[in-house]
DNA sequence: TTGACTGTACCGACTGGACGGTTTACCTTT
DNA sequence: AAAGGTAAACCGTCCAGTCGGTACAGTCAA
């Protein structure tokens, strides 16, 4: 197997062992059975744990970047509708993309300086909010919402269901698309 | 000193160490030397760190809900205000309450379980959002909106300066006040 | 009032297990 | 045979929890 394709199936291990067992069990042993290597192994890949955490949160970051662009791409790259874009990628987010959410977890447990990648997504986007056709606070609203949705989630002590979460959806839509008043 | 006194000091101690040393470095001697007492004598308290952490959940949830309750009696109890109250029970959160908030990060790396506490109160609050005067919907936008922020500011990855959280203030309290269409 | 006894609060040495990281040896593939 | 990749034993450290002990305040019978 290519090298990329052993790393990227190291990290998918690690987000298994988060979502299955917790993020205080991802201990290098635990990664490297669910990755069907040894500890040896994944060293070899990553030579340190806080080396493996920072390459997941990243990768967290870089997909979820490629499901946004996605997004804006199907909406004409309108910088108009990126907040609109912005809705729909976070709903959109499919099971792998959630899966990679709970990568925060191990890396805040360990060293909350591992999310810098994080920290950095989020000052870019609330710098750019300003330039929808909603207004900074509105837009801040919009998005601060969904980052709730999405911590709860990711938490575990969201109470929302399926249903619910659509209605949201619907309302924040409205609210990336128009100033309300 | 009473017993429950001792306790208090030894939670307020695990929340100072939570805030200057980050949540991986709350073990019980760390705890113990910043208030005062060896390793035996906070496991005197409390028979294991989990029943630490669960205490120190449990009282933030406590004291939030006190700061919630205060916010709706400044409203005359009116069921119609209370997201109202809400919002500005979140934004009055003082020092002492937003110290607390980072009990979460402990027990949240040790074992999700021990958020139950803050389960419990989600669930009971988004219950109750429909009771609202501006539709279930948007209430539970602004609810989300708030937990957004604080827990971005939680998890350290917050870009909101002060100014920016009056202007949203500003608008979350308009919408949990009437409805926009 | 004094001495035996009890309960509360706390200390600190120690234990046992978990975990990150190292080392070394082994096996393919080229 | 050299390089890339993996396994497995091992080491040192950290940490939760245990346990034998101390200090001290009350209680109570003689």
């Amino acid at each position: 197997m290519a090298k990329e394709s052993v790393r990227g199936s190291i990290l998918g291990a690690a987000e298994r062992v988060v979502r299955e067992r917790g993020a205080s069990h991802v201990t290098l042993d635990a990664v490297a059975e669910a990755a069907g290597l040894s500890k040896g192994g994944v060293l070899y890949h990553f030579q340190t744990k806080e080396a493996m955490l920072v390459a997941l949160v990243q990768r967290m970051v870089d997909t979820f970047r490629e499901v946004y662009a996605d997004a804006q791409a199907r909406m004409g790259d309108d910088p108009a509708r990126s907040l609109e874009a912005f809705v729909e990628a976070v709903f959109g987010m499919d099971e792998s993309l959630g899966h990679a959410s709970c990568a925060l977890l191990p890396a805040l447990a360990s060293n909350p300086a591992l999310l810098e990648p994080l920290r950095g997504f989020y000052r870019h986007h609330f710098a750019q909010l300003g330039n929808t056709p909603v207004g900074w606070d509105q837009a801040a609203v919009v998005t601060l919402a969904l980052d709730g949705m999405w911590l709860l989630e990711m938490l575990g002590i969201s109470p929302l269901t399926d249903k619910d979460e659509r209605r949201i959806q619907k309302l924040l839509t409205r609210m990336a698309t128009a100033p309300i008043h």
